[in-house]
RNA sequence: GCUGUUAUAGCUCAGUGGUAGAGCACUUCCUUGGUAAGGAAGAGGUCCCGGGUUCAAGUCCCGGUAACAGCUCCA
């Protein structure tokens, strides 16, 4: 008998050889239907693979991301077989299950499956599906693995087993199909009941660039069909909340073939928003000490000769300037450090005066390939909110912390609060890949984990992910369907400063180096915006949104008055607008429901009398009459709460 | 940059080789109204660009451009 302890602490003794299905059943025969995989003392197992020792088991539903998982694997196996039967001679790369669903990356030789193939292997997945199959796990010699797989010539599995370990191999078959897999998987393809094969892509194969595309298909499962409709709407209502959409609805910002891809054009009420924006966050900066500054948008080639990104990236970006007299070579301006390193070498420094914190809203440009770019949450041509501060090493760490205050206050006001931090450090084994010694690298690896940790902040540390000059700390936010952006960011730099050669003379009369923090709270202007419309859907707080009231005169008749009410409102900063056509009043609230804006004020013959106006708000409807003077002092009242909360 | 998809009125989209369409928006007129769409008339097109096939191309083929999904990249 083996003894196995469950989550709750409780223990039960089995057989030795009992698997996950079995000990389900002999708790309740409602579990035993809905388990799909068992986690055994921290490994997640197949449901009938067996358990010979004493234990800590936990039983995974769909409602586990573990249960989902064994789930979507299965579902991944379960296309292959359908691709197998369906292109003979495919050949298989990998196929995960992913955060909302599975793929499989696929090879079918000189056919090209379209996305209007994707219904047929559906329809195949079900026919499959239906059949019940058992999904059946089996250990395999490296050797055997090899002759298997290459006499069926996947040659993609063999590269796999070729860097697997032998004794550690696993298969898993179901029907015809067979997969080089560690699972874990369902016990059958029973409980797939519906399936929707999403889209279809390229996908270089293991992920680098210079090997064969293969073609990506992806898909989603469900136990229930009701499940995947549900999903499908969700899905929909998460476009609809798109930044690119709704940035074109409310007249935010446009893009045009004539000034170029990539290029975003901020209309008067995207500009509007981000004024505010940066009204906001220079408000926070002279808090703590920051002085703004301007700079070029371009730059002498020298610059970024001495800063070292010439050499990193002179070939991938836009191309020089060049000045039709002197032949100089100058840059469109890739970032705003290299400027402000100039601002610190302009006067000497004490070690007294430190830390010097030049900020900026810098626009940058970038020669990103066309591919990438993507609404305003990919660029060529952006605007940082940028700073650096310029420190002694002692003083790294507080700055660093400070810093992660700013961004706390930042990410609060907008209510992100399902944000990921981020450390990202040096591949210890790339020396090529980056600048500065191994010692400062330590030293400032060590400080961002030290501040993380010290602010309580769990942050996620990925490895070979630093810019090639220095560790950073980003803060990432999903847009609406689940996509992840950086948006904050810190970084520390002992490259520049040494590059520069930037100093201050210390306490004890001697030259020294300042160590470099860049920072950008939002990322930039652009990409932050865009999630913060699809967070909010283009509802905006108060004190940001660029229209605040619209007032809807009852008839022409009340026109005269309603402009008197704007252009009080307007003489008390209240972003207002009148929409005076000849429209009845129902049709007006309509309209302008529709446009997002907080307060409607309606005005008709009681209110012209009265010197009132009739409050409605977006979303909840008729809040009753007021003095418009008493509309204007409930709105700064309304704004100047949010912003105390800062 | 790579793979796939898409491109028709300001917007959303229909149009299956034979005279260019709808709804919304816009203009004018009627209507002057009380909390989510009043009525009528009108105007609006290089069917993304360039080639090709065809008696005939918005429609089929090739190339380009841009957008979308993903991969790769991201100072």
């Amino acid at each position: 008998m083996i003894k196995i302890t469950f989550p709750d602490g409780s223990i039960r003794e089995y057989n030795e050889g009992v698997n996950g299905l079995q000990i389900a059943e002999s708790l309740s025969s409602s579990l035993a239907r809905e388990v799909l995989a068992c986690g055994v003392n921290g490994e997640i197992y197949d449901l009938e693979r067996s358990i010979n020792a004493d234990s800590l088991v936990v039983l995974y539903k769909w409602d586990d991301d573990e249960g989902k998982h064994a789930f979507w694997h299965t579902s991944a196996h379960l296309m292959a077989e359908a691709l197998q039967e369906l292109y003979p001679g495919i050949q298989f790369g990998i196929g995960p299950a992913i955060e909302n669903g599975f793929y499989y990356d696929v090879d079918p030789g000189d056919t090209v499956i379209k996305e209007s193939d994707l219904p047929i292997i559906e329809k195949k997945m079900k026919d499959l599906a239906s059949k019940k199959e058992a999904v059946v796990r089996k250990d395999i010699s490296k050797t055997d693995a090899l002759k298997k797989f290459g006499d069926e010539g996947q040659t993609y599995k063999c590269e796999l087993i070729s860097e697997l370990e032998n004794g550690h191999i696993t298969t898993y078959t179901q029907g015809a199909f067979t997969d080089l897999c560690k699972g874990p998987h369902l016990i059958n393809t029973a409980p797939i009941k519906a399936i929707k094969l999403t889209s279809i892509a390229g996908a270089y194969w293991r992920g680098h660039e210079d090997r064969k595309m293969l073609t990506r298909i992806y898909g989603i499962t469900f136990p229930k069909k009701k499940m995947l409709d549900e999903y499908l709407v969700l899905l929909e209502e998460a476009k609809k909340r798109d930044h690119r959409k709704i940035g074109k609805e409310m007249q935010l910002f446009m893009f045009s073939d004539m000034v170029g891809k990539g290029l975003p054009i901020w209309l008067p009420k995207g500009t509007t928003l981000r004024l505010l924006l940066q009204d906001f966050l220079r408000k926070i900066q002279i808090r703590y000490d920051y002085q703004e500054v301007i700079t070029p948008p371009i730059g002498n080639k020298m610059l970024y000769v001495t800063s070292g990104h010439y050499a990193h990236y002179g070939k991938d970006s836009f191309q020089p300037i060049h000045t039709p007299e002197e032949g100089e070579e100058y840059f469109l301006k890739p970032m705003n450090c290299p400027h402000h390193c100039m601002i610190y070498k302009n006067s000497p420094h004490s070690y007294k005066d430190l830390p010097l914190r030049i900020a900026e809203f810098g626009t940058v440009c970038r020669y990103e390939q066309s591919g990438e770019l993507h609404g305003l949450t990919r660029v060529r041509s952006f605007t940082q909110d940028d700073a650096h501060i310029f420190c002694r090493p002692d003083q790294v760490k507080d700055e660093f912390l400070h810093v992660m205050d700013i961004i706390s206050i930042v990410f609060r006001s907008m209510s992100f609060d399902n944000f990921e931090a981020q450390i990202s450090l040096r591949d210890k084994n790339d020396h090529e890949k980056y600048m500065g010694s191994d010692e400062n690298w330590d030293k400032s690896e060590k400080a961002i984990i030290e501040a993380c940790k010290e602010k309580g902040l769990k942050a996620k540390i990925e490895y070979g992910e630093a810019a090639f000059y220095g560790p950073k700390l980003d803060f990432m936010v999903k847009d609406a369907i689940g996509r992840r952006w950086q948006l904050g960011t810190i970084q520390v730099d002992y490259n520049l400063p040494e590059r520069f050669e930037l100093e201050y003379m210390g306490a004890d009369n001697k030259k020294h180096r300042p160590v470099m923090i860049h920072r950008a709270p939002f990322g930039s202007m652009e990409r932050f915006v865009a999630v913060l419309i699809e967070h909010t859907a283009g509802k905006f707080p108060l004190w940001l949104t660029p229209e605040q009231a619209v007032i809807l005169p009852i008839s022409e008749k009340f026109n005269d008055y309603a402009e008197e009410v704007r252009t009080y409102l307007k003489s008390k900063s209240v972003r207002v607008i009148l929409d005076d056509r000849n429209e009845k009043i129902g049709r007006k609230i309509r309209d302008n429901e529709l446009k997002r804006i907080p307060y409607m004020l309606v005005v008709g013959e009681k209110e012209a009398l009265n010197g009132t106006v009739s409050v409605r708000k977006q979303g909840e409807g008729d809040k009753g009459t007021m003095k418009f003077e008493d509309f204007a002092k409930k709105i700064d009242e309304e704004v100047q709460n949010l912003i105390n909360k800062w």
